[in-house]
DNA sequence: GACAATTGTAACCATCGAAGTTACAGAAGC
DNA sequence: GCTTCTGTAACTTCGATGGTTACAATTGTC
């Protein structure tokens, strides 16, 4: 276990700023609102995505964020690194005991392992970008449906 | 970010029991020397690792923990597995609003998404064995050297 | 059988990070 | 100038984790 949610808060904000795209910024009571937390969160977050270059963000009256690239191009290991700084492992918090052939010799080793898995996570991220993230939410949301007559033929 | 350091503890207590193998039960006290941590730490890991058949334990004097299978035959993700239950990817802590087309959906595909991410890390800790971790420390452990030749042959 | 060594656990403390909240200065459109 | 925003600081709350003490239960040794 467990990083934190901010990455699922990351992948959601930019699907939204996706969708929204080519209609101005979006705010981040808005964007707080479907996410159901607390405007000041989305604004850290946005601080951390502007400094990865994913979006860009406008003060004042009729700003927000907006999505700088299309969501083709975005990678979800790049919003992975610019929201989960640092290693995903953590070593020992006190220095092992080097006199112990062990002790002195497993950290080098364990960075060494923790590293090739980090790896490996990162690369199965950037196999998906924000577009595939989009097409698998439309691909299957149930449908609002709008008359009984859809609904009574899915019954069906 | 940030797997708890057990992880780290874990590889290092199954390494130290690895190298003590054939000598007997290795105690609680003398592996939390090793680690530089409190005995009941390692009692904790050792109860986890015994549950995920890795180690046996016994009580009273001259007990200890003792490795249960080959260092080969030990892969790290079954160590990981055994020490960090659980998603490695935390979700929404609330339920993300309904009503957005993007809340909907969102964690069921991020789930997936969450999921291909840990098989892969998992994936690469199966590649590495407590053998090859112990291999790697041997290699390039500082030596203790036994002699002035040795070291100035080395700083030729 | 007494004693010493050891595990297994419970109970507790301290610390740290994260989510959430309030507040406010500053920017920008109207 | 008013309103709508962002960016940030400061604070609270909460949960997880590493660490510590304590103690019952177990087991080998004398």
């Amino acid at each position: 276990m467990a990083t934190s949610c901010r990455f699922a808060f990351a992948v959601h904000v930019l699907a939204v700023l996706a969708l929204k795209r080519e209609s101005g910024g979006v705010c981040s009571h808005l964007l707080a609102g479907s996410v159901n937390t607390n405007p000041v969160i989305i604004r850290r977050l946005l601080t951390r995505l502007r400094h990865a270059g994913l979006v860009t963000t406008q003060k004042g009256a009729g700003g927000g964020a907006t999505l700088c690239t299309a969501p083709e191009k975005i990678a979800l290991d790049t919003v992975y690194r610019a929201i989960e700084p640092g290693a995903a492992f953590a070593q020992h918090p006190h220095q092992p005991n080097q006199r112990c052939p062990v002790g002195a010799g497993i950290e080098r080793v364990l960075t060494e392992v923790f590293a090739a898995a980090q790896s490996a996570l990162e690369s199965a991220l950037a196999r998906r970008t924000l577009a595939d993230v989009l097409a698998a939410m439309a691909e299957e949301t149930p449908l609002r449906r709008k008359s009984t007559r859809a609904r009574s033929r899915k019954a069906a």
